[in-house]
DNA sequence: GGAACTTTTGCAATCGTTTGCAATATCATT
DNA sequence: AATGATATTGCAAACGATTGCAAAAGTTCC
């Protein structure tokens, strides 16, 4: 392995005009600078990032920490989760970073102490809050750069991206109104941040349309179809003459409740419509399509990491909410 | 930020004695060993993984490649790949080593170069090797740890690790065949190396029945939904009042197949019965529950994992075909 | 020709560990 | 008490870069 040395002996300057020449640092002559920079490509030379790491005390990594559900021992919506994680990791590769990912089964290490203090990583991306996490409020009494996907508290300590769940939702279901739905059941674990944002669209959607919120029609579900099935067989078909719409907080849970339905001989939409959340690749595909809330991957992950690198030069990060879109396929199709 | 030298001249000791200490080299007294470890332990002291990779020259880090379709951008089967890259994270974490994340999209750094040489990762894990990948079959010729999950060729100059994919699919063909099945066709890209296996075990499977192999029932279907239904509308619907079954290489495929068929009024499984590949957590979902083959996600990040630090201690690793499970459902029940 | 700048370069310290080797301390033996 | 063997410890040199500061070289101007 060639190391600066080499470089700077074959350029024949000292290793500092090496360096800063490799550097493209203005000070150093152009001709200089270029003739290093050439025998630098010609041997294929590359700096030892462990040993800048060292001197400048800056790894040029980013720790990914994605949160698994206490409970569930489940992440947030699967499929959702590898589509961010893809952009995430192209728009740091972009930028000259790697990405250290971390799959935080509940009690692990402390987040600061692990990559930050010990130089593993210049700033931290959290995936998922789960139920109000201890160690993010934490996390935002330090220095240590970092942002959150999530829901937003509209007045949070610390710098999150996420959707816009509550309008969303309320869309969602406004949808299912207009439909012509009158009894409304919500599906989905509102002691989850996000969730808790889509459940509030939900009872505004009902206010607006003038519905009663009725606690026999809010379900607490998991984020897995097998819970949106067996919840929905043991809660939902007792009401079922009346029931007539549903509003499932993932695509998981949707399509799990629409397979209950499907077997007890519900049609769906004529009987019973239903809307999801977060177009997982299949809710295209299953029968009846499934009408849904597609949230911004794309967009999320690129500014989750363009708000990081923001911090990281000392800047403010504000917030955001990105809109999201409603889909209407067949399971609402009513009209 | 406490080092090293602190914590030496806490304990009264010299740096070298510190560092033998804490790593409980048994060359230090033990009195001196326990002295040191509590004071480190004390003061919350941890080495610096950067300055101790510099000197030892390994980084305790893996890097994860996963490699994308050249053409269809998108990874193997997704959900599949979430949950074998938990897994993996779960065993790199518990023996001590970080994970690196990187998603190939077809072009870019030279790996060896940028993670070994470079001194960023000690060892790889590449998932997903699509159409025969030049660069892991150059790789094989360096000295660079790797393993790598996909189909194994029986001679691979690698260690592979993987399904056993084509009497998997023998087992999903012979199945259909054992439900009265006589046309089946086969969706999926054989160019594509793990898929190419599944093709060859749907060929046993008919020639053990005595069935004929008719070209005009093998479609190349990408990974998606999207295409396992557009394919079946435009190559599956002309043959079929003969054609009563459908072996697919993935769930994706095997949905939007049945799909376009539920929607041409086609009765599954009556007038013909579908199986998939993966059992994706929707698979149980949908109406019919699609049958499917079950790959051991658990126990291949295992192998991965202790194959390939096997390898960087120096061992041989041998390829390995874990053995899948038939999953019977709805979706191929006519008898 | 020399003072006063400006541009380029290089010396040497530093980042925080690990480790070969030599030095010292300890102990048993004769 | 001297000798040799055996535990313990510490010195100092790496590992491979970056950077503050001073020195050297080059310009400008009177």
């Amino acid at each position: 392995m060639m190391t600066l040395a080499d470089i700077a002996a074959l350029a024949e300057v000292s290793e500092s005009t090496a360096s800063r020449a490799l550097r493209d640092n203005p000070v150093v002559n152009i001709e200089t600078r270029l003739k290093v920079q050439q025998i630098a490509q010609q041997y294929q030379f590359n700096v030892n990032p462990t040993a800048r790491s060292l001197r400048t005390q800056k790894s040029y990594t980013i720790a990914v920490i994605i949160l698994f559900d206490a409970k569930s021992q489940q992440a947030i919506s699967d499929p959702f989760l590898l589509e961010i994680l893809g952009v995430i990791a192209d728009e740091l590769t972009h930028k000259g970073y790697d990405m250290l990912l971390s799959t935080s089964k509940t009690k692990d290490k402390d987040w600061k102490t692990y990559y930050i203090d010990a130089k593993r990583a210049d700033g931290l991306i959290i995936i998922g809050q789960g139920e109000h996490d201890q160690r993010i409020e934490q996390l935002s009494h330090s220095k240590v750069p970092f942002v959150v996907w999530g829901a937003s508290s509209g007045h949070d300590s610390f710098t999150v991206v996420g959707s816009q769940n509550r309008s969303g939702a309320e869309a969602a279901v406004s949808h299912l109104v207009a439909q012509g739905c009158k009894h409304i059941a919500f599906l989905g674990d509102y002691r989850h941040n996000e969730i808790e944002q889509r459940y509030l669209g939900y009872q505004d959607a009902l206010q607006k349309a003038g519905l009663a919120l009725d606690p026999a029609y809010e379900l607490i579900t998991d984020f897995t179809a097998q819970d949106g099935y067996v919840k929905t067989q043991q809660q939902l078909f007792p009401l079922l003459p009346r029931l007539d719409g549903i509003f499932a907080a993932s695509d998981a849970i949707a399509l799990g409740a629409m397979k209950a339905l499907q077997e007890h001989g519900v049609q769906v939409p004529q009987q019973l419509a239903i809307v999801g959340f977060d177009d997982i690749a299949m809710s295209a595909y299953c029968s009846p399509a499934l009408t849904t809330v597609k949230q911004d991957t794309i967009n999320g992950g690129k500014l989750l990491v363009s708000k990081l690198l923001q911090q990281m030069d000392g800047e403010q990060a504000e917030s955001e909410l990105l809109p999201v879109r409603l889909l209407t396929r067949q399971s609402s199709a009513r009209r």
